[in-house]
RNA sequence: CGGGGCGUAGCUCAGCCUGGUUAGAGCGCCUGGUUUGGGACCAGGAAGUCGGAGGUUCGAAUCCUCUCGCCCCGACCA
């Protein structure tokens, strides 16, 4: 491609909407425009670099036996309704009524569609299947930020596995892991994988690959490496009850009522009373309902040290799993501790609530600070287990919180990071087979449900991850394989030197011929103009032409990546070239 | 959803507080010239419903009301 012959509209000044640098660069390099709030129109240079993507991404699905089809974008409510998951999803599902009234949803995932599709499937001998389309999907996401990295629209590759054993969905589930992995090792992408909460998916074993980097999600690993999660499944160890708490716990008078006036926070109450958040008891009111079962609903109480944050899916599974949570609203909260919001405490609550779950550092106190059921007042000298129950029929202790940097998994140490998710794969077991009927018959010809997985790789974010950590204050520094092109022919004075553009045209053409993705600078700009582009838009090998070197019978070859170029004969330029692009791809196996 | 900020030329932004003729700059773009190995220089030029609607006023980019869009922070912490 000739570079007057497309579009590549880079620009100099950072755009004032970007706050992050792939996203910043995204724009700079003209891969992207904005069309609205999380939503991108991809340039020719950044859809080179998405199909780039995509096509890796679709290589390593077919590889791994997976079947390529397209489902669509618009789906009917009526099938979300049949999972519970229009409630699930109910925040981020885009909709759109039809001129019938009916009531569409843009696809944010696909599990109700495809396993309607499995539905079809009659036999174990039709067993495993795995299905996968790279599609547009939409979610309506509260913040659309960083760019592309979270979009409302976005391409995603997502794949469902479906087998008759357990086994059976082990074996799928390894493929996809494995073919991850090659997908962004090609993809010249570092990446970890984390223990994830299954969120809206459901299921069981769920994980993440992430990108490290500044920005994203936090991640929680041990000291050593050998565990790693995402902070929203990070386990921790219990903290256990110390001879100073039990101390504590001996030489406790009873609880005192204190008048704390329109002091309802955890900071304002340790100003008050002088004390630390570390010796506060949270009380957390949550209204629990099932999307599938619209009469288990339920008021869950949840308790945590001051200096500590409640984990909600942790919380979910402490209260049996398969409910929603949403804090209460203030009416229940009065109802339940007779008090305004920010005075609850736990002391008369476990009769009161339909569960109440004590986290381990809390059962671990000596003695705390409460609210007293009571506005405006708080209470001094609670000790767990003598003044709230830490068991019964309706409480249990258990993990509920977040992990800090103070706690232990495994008696390790833990450390903190961050990463950007850019591909998850869940075991989901059965529950969309059996609400949607994808049964197939087994040898002894009796009916099961099929064992589900699935897999989603973001295919934008491939980009933008692959900028986040590949770049310097120039610009872009693609991975080749994912590059908009692979070459760039830069001619230095072609208008001057028809020498220049002699060599330039034919290099041009041998590496067209060669197979090469080739994009040539032939405007009329001053070098330092397309020295400067080049380096923003990234492309991995530049191929310098000007009568400096052509003096010597040379042309420069310069990685992107490496300071210095390299002069290479005229008479092996094209072959020198074939020979780093090829280089550059074995890398990346 | 709550709080804050922004919206003026293709892009980045000034002007607004304290209303006053033809609304500015840099970059980009067009023309001509000089330049030519890391975002050149000179001269000339085109380009703006000042996000939209309503209001106040002799007069509104500027003040008021509503509205739309974008960005950031928060998202309930008992």
């Amino acid at each position: 491609m000739r570079w007057t012959k497309t579009f590549i509209p880079t620009v100099k000044e950072i755009p004032g909407d970007a706050e992050v640098i792939s996203h910043q660069l995204m724009i700079r390099a003209a891969l992207i425009r904005k069309v609205a709030s999380g939503a991108y129109t991809y340039l020719p240079l950044g859809f080179r670099s998405l199909r780039k993507a995509a096509q890796i991404v679709r290589e390593e699905m077919d590889r791994a036996g997976a079947l390529e089809i397209v489902m669509p974008i618009l789906q009917p409510m009526e099938l979300w309704q049949q999972t519970g998951r229009d409630e699930v999803f109910k925040e981020i599902l885009l909709t759109a009524t039809d001129h019938h009234g009916r009531v569409n949803v843009f696809s944010p995932t696909a599990e109700e569609v495809v396993t309607s599709l499995a539905a079809e499937i009659r036999s174990f001998r039709q067993l495993p299947v795995n299905f996968y389309q790279i599609h547009d999907k939409f979610r309506d996401e509260f913040r659309p930020q960083y760019g592309v990295i979270r979009s409302r629209e976005f391409l995603m590759k997502d794949a469902y596995s479906f087998d008759a054993t357990v086994e059976g969905l082990n074996e799928s589930y390894k493929k996809m892991y494995d073919a991850y992995c090659r997908i962004f090792d090609r993809a010249g992408l570092k990446y970890v994988i984390v223990q994830a909460d299954s969120g809206g998916m459901g299921g069981t074993d769920t994980e993440e690959f992430m990108v490290p980097s500044e920005i994203g999600d936090t991640l929680v690993a041990t000291e050593d490496g050998t565990y790693w999660a995402n902070i929203e499944k990070a386990q921790v160890d219990p903290l256990v009850l110390s001879d100073a708490a039990k101390a504590a716990r001996a030489a406790a008078p009873a609880m005192a009522e204190v008048h704390t006036p329109n002091v309802g926070t955890i900071d304002a109450v340790c100003k008050f009373l002088g004390t630390q958040p570390a010796d506060m008891i949270k009380t957390l009111v949550y209204a629990a309902h099932s999307p599938e079962d619209p009469k288990r609903k339920l008021v869950v109480a949840a308790l945590v040290r001051g200096d500590h944050d409640v984990n909600e899916s942790k919380l979910v599974g402490a209260t049996g799993g398969g409910v929603i949570l949403e804090l209460a609203d203030e009416a229940t909260i009065r109802t339940v501790t007779g008090a305004a919001v920010g005075f609850a405490g736990p002391m008369t609550l476990a009769g009161k609530v339909g569960k109440l779950v004590v986290d381990h550092a809390v059962a671990a106190m000596g003695v705390g600070v409460t609210g007293a059921n009571k506005t405006d007042h708080h209470v001094r000298n609670v000790v767990p287990g003598r003044d709230f129950p830490l068991a019964g029929a309706n409480v249990v202790v258990a993990d509920i919180r977040n992990a800090t940097e103070a706690d232990t998994w495994g008696g390790k140490k833990l450390k903190f990071s961050h990463g950007l998710e850019i591909g998850h794969v869940f075991k989901l077991g059965t529950k969309y087979s059996e609400k949607l009927g994808a049964r197939f018959d087994d040898e002894k010809g009796q009916s099961q449900p099929c064992i589900m997985g699935c897999y989603g790789v973001g295919v934008n974010r491939i980009l933008a991850c692959a900028i986040e950590v590949g770049h310097d204050d120039k610009g872009i520094i693609w991975p080749i394989s994912i590059a908009p092109y692979e070459v760039l022919i830069v001619p230095v004075g072609a208008d001057r030197s028809e020498n220049v553009r002699n060599v330039s045209e034919k290099l041009y053409a041998d590496l067209l011929a060669a197979g090469v993705d080739v994009l040539i600078d032939d405007r009329e700009a001053r070098p330092g103009v397309k020295f400067n582009d080049a380096d923003l838009i990234g492309v991995p090998i530049r191929v310098t032409i000007g009568d400096k070197a052509l003096a010597n019978g040379n042309i420069e070859l310069k990685l992107r990546r490496e300071p210095a170029p390299q002069l290479v004969p005229v008479a092996n330029a094209a072959s020198a070239v074939q020979e780093t692009v090829a280089r550059l791809f074995a890398e990346l196996k």
